[in-house]
DNA sequence: CCCAGGCTGTGGCGATACAC
DNA sequence: GTGTATCGCCACAGCCTGGG
Protein backbone atom coordinates (compact mmCIF):
# COMPACT_ATOMS: atom_id res chain seq x y z
CA UNK A 1 0.00 0.00 0.00
CA UNK A 2 1.28 3.44 -1.28
CA UNK A 3 0.94 7.04 0.98
CA UNK A 4 1.65 10.08 0.20
CA UNK A 5 4.30 12.44 2.03
CA UNK A 6 2.98 16.12 3.08
CA UNK A 7 6.31 16.67 0.73
CA UNK A 8 5.16 15.56 -2.56
CA UNK A 9 1.61 17.51 -1.85
CA UNK A 10 2.98 20.94 -0.21
CA UNK A 11 4.34 22.14 -3.76
CA UNK A 12 1.36 21.43 -5.77
CA UNK A 13 -1.91 22.80 -7.07
CA UNK A 14 -5.01 21.55 -5.30
CA UNK A 15 -5.91 20.48 -8.52
CA UNK A 16 -2.41 18.75 -9.21
CA UNK A 17 -3.20 17.37 -5.46
CA UNK A 18 -6.46 15.62 -6.24
CA UNK A 19 -4.32 14.28 -9.62
CA UNK A 20 -1.77 12.23 -7.20
CA UNK A 21 -4.14 11.60 -4.74
CA UNK A 22 -6.00 9.70 -7.15
CA UNK A 23 -3.58 8.35 -9.22
CA UNK A 24 -1.80 6.22 -5.80
CA UNK A 25 -5.22 5.11 -4.00
CA UNK A 26 -5.48 2.10 -6.49
CA UNK A 27 -3.30 1.08 -4.36
CA UNK A 28 -5.81 0.67 -1.28
CA UNK A 29 -7.53 -2.33 -0.34
CA UNK A 30 -10.87 -1.86 1.18
CA UNK A 31 -12.29 -3.43 3.89
CA UNK A 32 -15.20 -6.13 2.41
CA UNK A 33 -17.86 -4.17 5.11
CA UNK A 34 -17.79 -0.56 4.01
CA UNK A 35 -20.24 -0.24 1.18
CA UNK A 36 -19.63 0.34 -2.49
CA UNK A 37 -20.76 4.60 -2.36
CA UNK A 38 -18.03 5.20 0.45
CA UNK A 39 -15.15 3.17 -1.42
CA UNK A 40 -13.83 6.52 -2.43
CA UNK A 41 -13.89 8.44 0.44
CA UNK A 42 -11.98 5.39 2.18
CA UNK A 43 -9.15 5.02 -0.34
CA UNK A 44 -8.53 8.92 -0.43
CA UNK A 45 -9.04 9.41 3.76
CA UNK A 46 -6.01 6.05 3.59
CA UNK A 47 -4.05 7.44 1.19
CA UNK A 48 -4.02 11.20 2.21
CA UNK A 49 -3.77 10.68 6.35
CA UNK A 50 -0.56 10.06 6.82
CA UNK A 51 0.52 13.12 4.96
CA UNK A 52 -1.92 15.42 7.10
CA UNK A 53 -0.11 16.25 10.14
CA UNK A 54 3.09 17.67 8.30
CA UNK A 55 0.50 19.33 5.73
CA UNK A 56 -1.22 20.94 8.89
CA UNK A 57 2.07 21.90 10.58
CA UNK A 58 3.13 23.66 7.22
CA UNK A 59 0.29 25.64 7.22
CA UNK A 60 0.49 26.78 10.63
CA UNK A 61 4.08 27.93 9.79
CA UNK A 62 3.14 29.59 6.65
CA UNK A 63 0.48 31.40 8.75
CA UNK A 64 2.77 32.10 12.10
CA UNK A 65 5.32 33.67 9.12
CA UNK A 66 2.93 36.00 7.99
CA UNK A 67 1.57 37.14 11.23
CA UNK A 68 -0.91 34.77 12.39
CA UNK A 69 -4.90 35.23 10.91
CA UNK A 70 -5.96 34.05 14.73
CA UNK A 71 -4.85 37.14 16.24
CA UNK A 72 -8.14 38.89 17.36
CA UNK A 73 -8.51 41.40 15.02
CA UNK A 74 -7.21 39.44 12.05
CA UNK A 75 -9.49 36.58 12.79
CA UNK A 76 -11.96 39.76 13.12
CA UNK A 77 -11.78 40.63 9.80
CA UNK A 78 -11.24 37.27 7.76
CA UNK A 79 -14.69 36.04 9.41
CA UNK A 80 -16.27 39.75 8.52
CA UNK A 81 -14.69 39.13 5.00
CA UNK A 82 -16.60 35.74 4.78
CA UNK A 83 -20.31 37.36 5.62
CA UNK A 84 -19.86 40.46 3.13
CA UNK A 85 -18.58 38.21 0.56
CA UNK A 86 -21.58 35.97 1.86
CA UNK A 87 -24.42 38.38 2.34
CA UNK A 88 -23.51 40.40 -0.99
CA UNK A 89 -23.96 37.11 -3.21
CA UNK A 90 -26.96 36.17 -1.58
CA UNK A 91 -28.72 39.43 -1.75
CA UNK A 92 -27.95 39.45 -5.13
CA UNK A 93 -29.45 36.35 -5.73
CA UNK A 94 -32.69 37.31 -3.85
CA UNK A 95 -34.96 38.71 -6.84
CA UNK A 96 -34.35 35.87 -9.17
CA UNK A 97 -35.46 33.82 -6.07
CA UNK A 98 -39.57 34.46 -5.50
CA UNK A 99 -41.53 33.38 -8.82
CA UNK A 100 -43.60 36.08 -10.33
CA UNK A 101 -47.21 36.34 -8.40
CA UNK A 102 -48.61 34.77 -11.82
CA UNK A 103 -46.47 32.05 -11.81
CA UNK A 104 -47.71 31.42 -8.37
CA UNK A 105 -51.21 31.47 -8.97
CA UNK A 106 -51.24 29.23 -12.09
CA UNK A 107 -49.07 26.66 -10.68
CA UNK A 108 -48.43 26.66 -6.58
CA UNK A 109 -45.89 25.00 -5.37
CA UNK A 110 -46.58 24.96 -1.64
CA UNK A 111 -49.36 26.07 0.28
CA UNK A 112 -48.59 29.67 1.37
CA UNK A 113 -48.42 30.07 -2.61
CA UNK A 114 -51.76 28.10 -3.36
CA UNK A 115 -53.62 30.18 -0.32
CA UNK A 116 -51.63 33.82 -2.06
CA UNK A 117 -49.74 34.49 1.31
CA UNK A 118 -47.32 36.66 -0.46
CA UNK A 119 -45.73 37.02 2.83
CA UNK A 120 -45.53 33.64 3.47
CA UNK A 121 -44.29 32.49 0.69
CA UNK A 122 -41.48 34.87 0.22
CA UNK A 123 -40.30 34.51 3.36
CA UNK A 124 -40.46 30.52 3.42
CA UNK A 125 -38.18 30.61 0.34
CA UNK A 126 -35.90 33.30 1.43
CA UNK A 127 -35.30 31.56 4.65
CA UNK A 128 -35.05 27.56 3.57
CA UNK A 129 -32.30 29.22 0.93
CA UNK A 130 -30.46 31.28 3.41
CA UNK A 131 -30.07 28.48 5.38
CA UNK A 132 -29.26 25.73 3.35
CA UNK A 133 -26.57 28.77 1.88
CA UNK A 134 -25.62 29.11 5.27
CA UNK A 135 -24.45 25.26 5.78
CA UNK A 136 -21.26 25.83 3.83
CA UNK A 137 -20.64 28.91 4.77
CA UNK A 138 -19.49 27.26 7.84
CA UNK A 139 -17.04 25.20 5.77
CA UNK A 140 -15.48 28.39 4.92
CA UNK A 141 -15.16 30.24 7.93
CA UNK A 142 -13.27 27.04 9.38
CA UNK A 143 -11.08 26.94 6.43
CA UNK A 144 -9.83 30.57 8.18
CA UNK A 145 -7.70 28.78 10.51
CA UNK A 146 -4.18 27.17 9.90
CA UNK A 147 -5.21 24.11 11.98
CA UNK A 148 -8.17 23.36 9.38
CA UNK A 149 -8.19 21.63 6.09
CA UNK A 150 -10.97 21.84 3.33
CA UNK A 151 -10.57 18.64 1.31
CA UNK A 152 -12.56 20.59 -1.73
CA UNK A 153 -10.76 23.90 -1.42
CA UNK A 154 -7.15 22.20 -0.86
CA UNK A 155 -7.16 19.29 -2.66
CA UNK A 156 -9.83 19.15 -4.97
CA UNK A 157 -10.83 16.05 -3.74
CA UNK A 158 -14.81 15.18 -2.12
CA UNK A 159 -14.88 13.23 0.73
CA UNK A 160 -18.12 12.21 1.28
CA UNK A 161 -19.48 12.85 4.66
CA UNK A 162 -16.23 15.05 5.52
CA UNK A 163 -16.37 19.03 5.55
CA UNK A 164 -13.27 19.75 7.55
CA UNK A 165 -10.40 18.02 8.32
CA UNK A 166 -8.76 19.58 11.72
CA UNK A 167 -5.46 18.99 13.94
CA UNK A 168 -6.54 21.10 16.76
CA UNK A 169 -4.12 23.52 17.93
CA UNK A 170 -1.47 21.86 15.44
CA UNK A 171 -1.30 19.11 17.86
CA UNK A 172 -3.09 15.43 18.27
CA UNK A 173 -4.43 13.83 14.72
CA UNK A 174 -6.11 14.89 11.95
CA UNK A 175 -9.73 14.44 12.93
CA UNK A 176 -12.28 14.13 9.94
CA UNK A 177 -15.50 16.26 10.86
CA UNK A 178 -18.83 16.47 9.42
CA UNK A 179 -20.58 20.41 9.89
CA UNK A 180 -24.21 20.86 10.69
CA UNK A 181 -25.61 24.68 10.99
CA UNK A 182 -27.56 23.54 14.04
CA UNK A 183 -27.59 20.41 16.84
CA UNK A 184 -31.22 19.32 15.21
CA UNK A 185 -30.21 19.61 11.57
CA UNK A 186 -29.96 16.11 11.01
CA UNK A 187 -32.58 13.82 11.10
CA UNK A 188 -33.23 10.08 11.96
CA UNK A 189 -32.66 8.73 8.82
CA UNK A 190 -29.81 10.86 7.80
CA UNK A 191 -28.05 9.86 10.71
CA UNK A 192 -27.50 7.17 10.07
CA UNK A 193 -25.83 7.95 7.12
CA UNK A 194 -23.66 10.30 8.75
CA UNK A 195 -22.36 7.74 11.14
CA UNK A 196 -21.27 5.48 8.46
CA UNK A 197 -19.11 8.06 6.65
CA UNK A 198 -17.58 9.20 9.83
CA UNK A 199 -16.68 6.01 11.17
CA UNK A 200 -14.68 5.01 8.03
CA UNK A 201 -12.27 7.39 9.85
CA UNK A 202 -10.36 6.29 13.50
CA UNK A 203 -10.51 10.37 14.63
CA UNK A 204 -13.93 12.02 13.75
CA UNK A 205 -16.10 14.15 15.16
CA UNK A 206 -19.72 15.82 14.27
CA UNK A 207 -20.08 19.51 14.58
CA UNK A 208 -22.64 21.91 15.16
CA UNK A 209 -21.92 25.28 14.48
CA UNK A 210 -24.43 26.80 16.82
CA UNK A 211 -25.67 25.65 19.78
CA UNK A 212 -28.82 26.24 18.91
CA UNK A 213 -31.98 24.00 17.32
CA UNK A 214 -32.76 22.25 20.91
CA UNK A 215 -31.19 18.65 21.44
CA UNK A 216 -28.54 16.79 19.57
CA UNK A 217 -30.89 15.04 16.65
CA UNK A 218 -27.68 13.09 16.19
CA UNK A 219 -26.80 10.02 18.53
CA UNK A 220 -23.33 10.11 17.97
CA UNK A 221 -22.71 5.99 19.32
CA UNK A 222 -18.96 6.38 19.43
CA UNK A 223 -18.62 9.64 17.51
CA UNK A 224 -18.15 13.06 19.60
CA UNK A 225 -20.41 15.91 18.94
CA UNK A 226 -19.35 19.44 19.90
CA UNK A 227 -21.46 22.30 19.27
CA UNK A 228 -20.97 26.37 19.08
CA UNK A 229 -17.96 27.78 20.62
CA UNK A 230 -16.58 24.07 22.02
CA UNK A 231 -16.14 23.30 17.84
CA UNK A 232 -14.89 26.92 16.85
CA UNK A 233 -12.51 26.69 19.78
CA UNK A 234 -10.73 23.75 18.41
CA UNK A 235 -9.67 25.87 15.21
CA UNK A 236 -8.91 28.78 17.47
CA UNK A 237 -11.24 30.68 16.51
CA UNK A 238 -13.66 33.05 18.69
CA UNK A 239 -17.22 31.82 18.87
CA UNK A 240 -18.29 35.38 20.12
CA UNK A 241 -16.79 37.09 17.27
CA UNK A 242 -18.48 34.50 14.87
CA UNK A 243 -21.81 34.96 16.01
CA UNK A 244 -21.62 38.74 16.41
CA UNK A 245 -20.75 38.54 12.74
CA UNK A 246 -22.94 36.32 11.75
CA UNK A 247 -26.15 37.93 13.53
CA UNK A 248 -24.76 41.26 11.66
CA UNK A 249 -25.27 39.59 8.20
CA UNK A 250 -28.51 37.91 8.44
CA UNK A 251 -29.92 41.18 9.47
CA UNK A 252 -28.11 43.03 6.87
CA UNK A 253 -29.52 39.91 4.47
CA UNK A 254 -33.29 40.49 5.97
CA UNK A 255 -32.87 44.62 5.82
CA UNK A 256 -31.64 44.27 2.09
CA UNK A 257 -35.02 42.39 1.47
CA UNK A 258 -37.36 44.45 3.56
CA UNK A 259 -36.25 47.70 1.75
CA UNK A 260 -37.28 45.91 -1.85
CA UNK A 261 -40.59 45.77 -0.51
CA UNK A 262 -40.99 42.68 -1.66
CA UNK A 263 -41.78 40.97 1.50
CA UNK A 264 -45.05 43.57 1.87
CA UNK A 265 -45.91 43.31 -1.90
CA UNK A 266 -49.42 42.19 -2.34
CA UNK A 267 -50.39 42.62 1.73
CA UNK A 268 -50.02 46.44 1.73
CA UNK A 269 -52.97 47.07 -0.42
C1' DC B 1 -46.25 4.72 39.35
C1' DC B 2 -46.37 8.72 36.52
C1' DC B 3 -44.63 12.25 33.86
C1' DA B 4 -41.24 15.19 31.58
C1' DG B 5 -37.69 15.22 28.64
C1' DG B 6 -34.23 13.07 25.70
C1' DC B 7 -33.37 10.12 21.86
C1' DT B 8 -34.52 7.92 17.53
C1' DG B 9 -36.91 7.01 13.39
C1' DT B 10 -40.29 8.43 9.94
C1' DG B 11 -42.14 11.57 6.78
C1' DG B 12 -42.35 16.09 4.43
C1' DC B 13 -40.95 20.25 1.64
C1' DG B 14 -37.44 23.18 -1.16
C1' DA B 15 -33.02 24.02 -3.69
C1' DT B 16 -29.23 22.38 -6.18
C1' DA B 17 -25.65 19.52 -8.38
C1' DC B 18 -24.76 15.93 -11.37
C1' DA B 19 -25.43 11.96 -14.38
C1' DC B 20 -27.76 10.35 -18.20
C1' DG C 1 -34.37 18.14 -20.01
C1' DT C 2 -35.41 14.64 -16.58
C1' DG C 3 -34.37 11.92 -12.77
C1' DT C 4 -31.69 11.03 -8.66
C1' DA C 5 -28.93 12.07 -4.81
C1' DT C 6 -27.67 15.25 -1.41
C1' DC C 7 -27.97 19.26 1.00
C1' DG C 8 -30.97 22.21 4.19
C1' DC C 9 -34.86 22.56 8.27
C1' DC C 10 -39.39 21.13 10.55
C1' DA C 11 -43.04 18.23 12.91
C1' DC C 12 -44.39 14.31 15.13
C1' DA C 13 -44.74 9.75 17.37
C1' DG C 14 -42.97 6.06 20.00
C1' DC C 15 -39.67 4.46 23.23
C1' DC C 16 -36.66 4.82 27.22
C1' DT C 17 -35.15 6.74 31.46
C1' DG C 18 -34.64 9.17 35.63
C1' DG C 19 -36.66 11.81 39.29
C1' DG C 20 -40.54 12.92 42.28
Amino acid sequence: MQFLQASDLIPLSPSARAQLVLETIDSVKVPRKVRSELHLAYKISTVLTPALPDFIQHQIQIDAAQGTVLERIAQSNAIAAECDQFSNQFINSVPGLVRSKAEREAAPSNLYEMAGADLFTVSNSISRKLSTAMGSLWERIADISPYSISPERDFHLKITGVDSIIMSHGSGLPTFVQIKTQRNTLTGSQSNRSKTELKLHDNRLFAAAFCTGGSWTFSGSGIRRVCGADFWELLGLDYETLESHVKQMILKIQTAYMDTGRVTEGVRK
